[in-house]
DNA sequence: ATGGATACCTTGTAGTCCAAGGCATGTAAA
DNA sequence: TTTACATGCCTTGGACTACAAGGTATCCAT
């Protein structure tokens, strides 16, 4: 049901998507829900978001995948490259810079009051 | 020269300029530096952002707008209305709760081994 | 056998940033 | 004087991205 992502939200799946499949290597479907699961139901990307971002990823070779049946199921697991740890890192830190930016502006011009 | 503005910031130039001009009037070339100032060059939205942006707000009625000439120059002053200063208090709780759903995700599945 | 969950995928649309350009005035340097 | 730069307004075109919607297929429970 969770829906209505109001914005703020470009370039997140991707930096969501890198950091879940550090941790264990994960399946498309299943990234859906654990990025629902996880925010608690703040965060909701469908998976006509997760599965082009996947798909990016991996062209790139931040992601390696690898087809598996369980249970009966198809199912196509993505783990990360040595590249896409690199990645992460790099979008991990860019989030932080670019928050911080935003909280300072929206804190007020202390950056002015400083003179 | 700054710029290089990698991502994450989808929806971001109308929050920072509601909170903006929530402080003073302003006109947009003026909130076109004070955005690079305030956030230290970090962020850096040129004037095909802001401009558009604020005509969107301004014919949303979040902000009205009055041309004034100061030293020989025509600028566009613009301040808000009620209805921007509610738009400013929706984004802005919009944002933190945004931000605090996605740091959830990237701390770990903390959410998960509450089992 | 019907519906729902699982699991993959693509298409088209809409929204947004952004670089690049164009116009006009003032001021300082050459 | 003319050249350049900062100020100040604006629009256009492209590119990216999230998203809804739809399509296929299997499994399980009703």
């Amino acid at each position: 049901m969770a829906s209505g992502n109001s914005n703020f939200l470009s370039g997140v799946p991707e930096l969501m998507i890198l950091r879940l499949v550090q941790d264990q290597e994960m399946y498309g479907y299943e990234i859906v829900q654990a990025i629902q699961a996880q925010s608690r139901g703040q965060l909701s990307f469908g998976e006509g978001v997760v599965y082009p971002v996947l798909h990016g990823l991996e062209k790139d070779g931040a992601l390696k995948s690898q087809r598996r049946e369980v249970g009966g199921r198809s199912r196509v697991y993505y783990s990360l490259t040595s590249r896409g740890v690199r990645r992460l890192f790099d979008l991990t830190d860019s989030w932080t810079a670019t928050t911080q930016a935003i909280q300072a502006v929206l804190k007020g011009g202390s950056a002015l009051r400083t003179v």
